[in-house]
DNA sequence: TTTAGCACTCAATATCTTGGACTGCTAATA
DNA sequence: TATTAGCAGTCCAAGATATTGAGTGCTAAA
């Protein structure tokens, strides 16, 4: 359906149009364009490729900017993702050697370098406690009417919270306490810790439910903890083009602010894959003029954490994934070495 | 100077361009002014307090806008600081009642209500540990490799981290760390974890100094570790007249992209007092348009966090004030009732 | 199948016009 | 002396009109 000339014309359009952000015209690829060839062949295939719906106009008699179908084709089947200098790489390794002391800080740092490397705003959130197994859980007395609750998971992850109580503690409650939750949860999954755990502690231990009660619902809340965003270079994107729009900047502070919905997306998909939503590929209206780029980071089929770009849909996606990718890779190596 | 007419005047000239942020007739003022007065005299007046710096004009033919200096006044002598209904009283206190188990977590939650009530961008960081004293220090044994090291300091703060080894650890070693960390830092200011400790505690438990210094960078990290800014209603700004400018939404995106610019004027000022810092006031230049507002939440003279709006020069000072001041009051009644 | 060439379209920009929302000032008034 | 009515003058905002040029689509020839 597609010939090869056609294909090449439509991947100088939007490798154009991502570099000017401008409607593209037949001239423009003419110049770009190695074999001669005429303005008039070029407007016949992108007549052509509008009607197959990759390109659309702005108005009749303006030059072509990519469909999300157009981006879609684009990124599924024309670009390849080799586009990192070797000053990056060496950037990049720089950043995530060794410095972090947990899997959290690590994302952080990789998000930041992605920000910087790429000039895009970035997103990330930590791992997911779900899904994982309780390796050890520890209680440590603070003074003596505050407890410090830990849970260390089987892939490393480790949370902790606070419990205040009306009463004193004694240390030899928390031994105990330590003692019947390990007993009961380790390499269990994370979701048993709920109301009847609190049961079980109760009947066994015969403390006080004042004391019990308070330790249970913190930790509850420690494991269904909202999810952190973390957001870096958001005025990066202030620098575009198209946030000369106050729609568009609206919108894009809306998605931010709003964390449901990046949530939502940073959520979805696999394990190592790196997706790609283009436009309106969102549902969410406020996304129709932006694209966003994600990949998890992981270890066996245990989250670690996920990682996003969100940037204009004629975002350089060659660059973007090329050094996704890159981060991707160092970030297992990196846990590897380890652990 | 300013007579009671003229003050009067300035005064509704400020109440209405916070309302409709459109400059200021003379007409309007006529109509709000309970005596009779005519136009021309208003019109004398405003002359008058142009003169005197008090108002500025937009263009030869067009109404009046507050200046720094008027807004100054106005907050400083026109204003009184008891707008807040019954219901607002009745949602803070419902919002602050005990839930939560942290300073950190009810400084975020007094930020998001603040949000809410006022409807402008909130910001708040937590307390900052430089100031405080040693309670308690613990080292706790997570797994074999892995410690977690905890501070408690004297007004209630927790501070904790993570800290990973190549070799074994075992809970000997932990115990004796706990022994002359404590020993050697209860009641001492937070800063004395440093160098010359790393020294000490080598000296005294001649462990491998691959066992203490990663122990004591961490600890050190910990305290100095850079301040986290909480952001609450971001888009809500967005909604305001003065965004349709995209010079002020990029100064705003940059103000709070670049934490330092904001930390820095969280930082400034004392305890209890609510500082106000409007346009030019700050020598910001992004911070031009823009009015900040503060109040610290403190115990005696130990910091326990800062909370700030950010909203444009037109904001409602009344109301945001008076709301920032029942959440102060209630901040500490909490504090007071739980400690 | 490709191309030269021309008619046509439309956004962007500049220029002009008009209406009206203001003020400042003057002279009359209390 | 303080206030006010009234009017001339200023300037913005919005709409109307003209101009330009960058682009296309289409036709007919190569």
């Amino acid at each position: 359906m597609l010939d090869e000339r056609k294909r090449k014309i439509l991947k100088e359009i939007v490798d154009e149009y991502i570099d000017s952000a401008e409607p593209v015209s037949s001239a423009i690829i003419v110049e770009k364009y190695e074999n001669n060839i005429s303005s008039a062949t070029v407007r016949n295939d992108m007549a052509e490729l509008e009607k197959l719906g990759y390109l659309e106009k702005t108005h009749t008699s303006s030059g072509r900017v990519p469909s999300a179908k157009g981006y879609r084709l684009y990124v599924d089947e024309l670009l390849k993702y080799d586009n990192i200098s070797v000053e990056e790489i060496k950037y990049i390794q720089e950043k995530l050697e060794n410095k972090a002391n947990s899997i959290e800080e690590l994302t952080k740092i990789a998000t930041t370098t992605l920000s910087e490397i790429t000039h895009y705003t970035t997103v990330s959130v930590g791992p997911k406690t779900s899904g994982q197994n309780i390796e050890e859980i520890k209680f440590v007395l603070l003074g003596s009417r505050m407890l410090m609750g830990i849970i260390v998971t089987d892939s490393g992850l480790v949370r902790e919270t606070i419990i205040k109580f009306d009463e004193d503690i004694t240390q030899e409650q928390v031994d105990t306490l330590n003692y019947y939750f390990n007993n009961k949860l380790q390499g269990e999954p994370i979701e048993k810790i709920d109301a009847s755990l609190e049961e079980y502690i109760f009947r066994e231990l015969k403390y006080s439910i004042k004391i019990i009660r308070p330790i249970i619902e913190q930790m509850k809340k420690l494991i269904q903890e909202e999810e952190k965003i973390y957001l870096e270079g958001a005025n990066k994107s202030f620098e575009l083009p198209e946030f000369k729009s106050l729609e568009i900047a609206k919108n894009f502070v809306n998605i931010l602010d709003t964390k449901e919905v990046m949530l939502d997306i940073l959520n979805t998909g696999f394990a190592k894959d790196i997706q790609i939503y283009i436009g309106d590929e969102n549902d969410n209206q406020d996304l129709k003029d932006f694209s966003i780029v994600t990949f998890k980071h992981s270890v066996g089929d245990k989250d670690l954490g996920t990682i996003g770009i969100i940037g204009p849909k004629r975002m350089n996606y060659s660059k973007v994934i090329s050094v996704m990718k890159y981060i991707s890779k160092k970030l297992d190596d990196n846990f590897d070495k380890k652990d």
